[in-house]
DNA sequence: GCCAACGTTGGC
DNA sequence: GCCAACGTTGGC
């Protein structure tokens, strides 16, 4: 099993939307960047656990804990018009974007701030939430990385 | 294929 | 709101 670190912005969909949805599971759309699509693509399996990380909010880290229970598939948001993340490049016959469910595992009782995380940058080695200048949306978290954090908590 | 311009992300 | 960093676009 692989784990990863899946970004979301609480403003507009965080934990706590996510484990008020049915079965406490969602589509993880919008996702347009290649290398956090190629996540999905070749990396994600069902099964696969996910840190939950909150950005662009006042306390940014780490807020809980989802797994993968369906492997990428296409999204469909991009064949919208009327979606924010339509993309009329994306032809429904060979689609450019994907998405993965998620479901919610659980919540930590408090967040585990970026700022803490940044504290023990040594523990985690080369981690790339914490590289400079990281924008990816999802990223891969080995399992000493895992482990580490959840010592964190 | 290069690279400048532009847009977006995300922490502060 | 600012700004650094990065990805993408598009002209050549």
């Amino acid at each position: 099993m692989q784990h990863w670190l899946m970004k979301t912005e609480p403003g507009t969909f965080g934990i706590d939307d996510l484990m008020g949805r049915p079965k406490q599971t969602e589509p993880w759309y919008g996702i347009r960047n290649y290398t956090a699509r190629n996540f999905m693509r070749d990396g994600m399996k069902n099964g696969d656990q996910v840190f939950l990380y909150h950005s662009s909010c006042p306390e940014t880290g780490i807020v809980g804990i989802g797994k993968v229970v369906k492997e990428a598939y296409p999204d469909s948001s991009a064949f919208d018009p009327k979606s924010e993340w339509f993309d009329p490049k994306s032809d429904p016959a060979n689609p450019r974007w994907l998405m993965v469910d998620v479901k919610f595992v659980r919540k930590f009782k408090q967040v585990l701030l970026l700022q803490t995380l940044r504290a023990h940058a040594e523990a985690l080695g080369d981690f790339a939430l914490l590289r400079k200048g990281n924008r990816l949306s999802i990223l891969p978290v080995t399992t000493e990385q895992w482990n580490t954090i959840l010592a964190l908590e």
